[in-house]
DNA sequence: AATTCATTAAAACGTTTGTTTGAATCATAC
DNA sequence: GTATGATTCAAACAAACGTTTTAATGAATT
């Protein structure tokens, strides 16, 4: 056998994988090295370049292993509510539940390591590596395609341009609530020490407030 | 005369800025190198750490050239409006506005280099470099005091914990409508070609939203 | 015209970077 | 037991990194 996540083999994969995880989370891609990966993993340096080829094709791995089955779980979240809804729409609280409370059940997902992962999701949106944005958007294409639809038919009334508009807003509240160290932490320090479950609700009712906030006006169309 | 942006030493200083503050946004901190920042500002190489003394100085300096203002001038707006109410209590749009639409004006002045900086400084919130985190913290900390005291005396009804996490939430949503390159963008291509005039309302309307939006039941208190 | 000091210039410093090499080690199949 | 193929290991590679050094240049002061 050669590549497939064999017995022992895939022991040294996946620990580089999990090192790598935090480490990227915590330091940047650029700022985290082949010497830190290796031994916090506990491995020889050159593990990684056998096992993945090389450090981008890493990162490229840690990602897939876990948006796979993220976006897996969105889709079939949305095929639950389609099958339930038989060609009706659906109310849009939960298509943006599907989507983005999936993700929240993820990042609450301490142990497991998702918490670390959408960090370093959340993180990797603003950071403008060409390599990995160009891989997301492949991975991300049919689930947002998929999500946007729906959106179009649960809300035919408002403009396609505007939903998408706030969906964006929506990615960027959820991302930072979970990734994000603004200036709030920085100043009244972390305040969510206290249990991730708090931060779910929250969100999701801070996501529909937006969604259903009356449209701005046109103002002067310039 | 030593260190101040004197007539002709100002211009190498000021070019390696704008130059530094162009690649920081595009590559991130540890994705630039010095010899990317003095051959883009067509300067000695040397030149940085004779003005600057090193990289990690000259970061901080790229951010309080233009932070110290934002946060002056989101200041002044609120002393305007707390003039105004003469002690009663403001709108919460308004102070919404006061620091978010100051923000996204600053935002909305790409040759002035204001665009680049708001896009930088949203991916700052999440690179997670201790050297930089402080400093903003340190930079922001009187500026967020003041807005949130606002916020509590404009909407006395909601517990302040509340408030806290829908300004978190805000403070994201904006940062990624400026620095973020989600899937959303990946996908649909860049659907801000448009002027970037378009943003703000947009912004405006669903932060507000999101900020009226009814409480979360409390849920098990678990 | 000579002196002084801030600035620029070219070259080199020692580290650290990602990657590669070739031998050692292991488990499995014959 | 011997051979085979995958994996681990220590060592080295050139390239790029941030920084320092020393000399040249510039403009102002004496």
């Amino acid at each position: 056998m050669s590549e497939p996540a064999g017995k022992t083999t895939g022991d040294t994969r996946s620990r580089i994988l999990d090192a790598a995880e935090v480490l990227f989370m915590d330091h940047g891609f650029d700022g985290t090295s082949m010497r830190m990966i290796t031994s916090r993993a506990a491995v020889n340096l050159a593990a990684v370049n056998y096992h993945f080829g090389s450090k981008e094709l890493l990162i490229q791995e840690v990602f897939r292993r876990r948006l796979t089955d993220l976006n897996k779980a969105r889709l079939a979240a949305l095929d639950v509510l389609e099958a339930e809804a038989c060609e009706a729409p659906i109310k849009p609280s939960r298509i943006v539940d599907a989507f983005f409370g999936t993700a929240l059940r993820m990042a609450a997902d301490v142990e497991g390591g998702g918490h670390t992962f959408m960090c370093l999701l959340g993180r990797t949106y603003t950071e403008p590596n060409e390599f990995v944005r160009q891989f997301l958007a492949e991975e991300y294409a049919e689930c947002v395609e998929r999500f946007l639809a729906a959106l179009y038919r649960a809300l035919p009334e408002v403009e396609r341009k505007e939903i998408l508009w706030r969906f964006h807003f929506m990615m960027g509240a959820m991302s930072y609530a979970i990734a994000g160290t603004d200036a709030l932490q920085l100043v009244t320090g972390k305040f969510d020490d206290e249990d991730p479950s708090q931060l779910a609700p929250r969100l999701m009712s801070f996501l529909l407030g937006g969604l259903r906030s009356p449209l701005a006006e046109a103002g002067p169309p310039k």
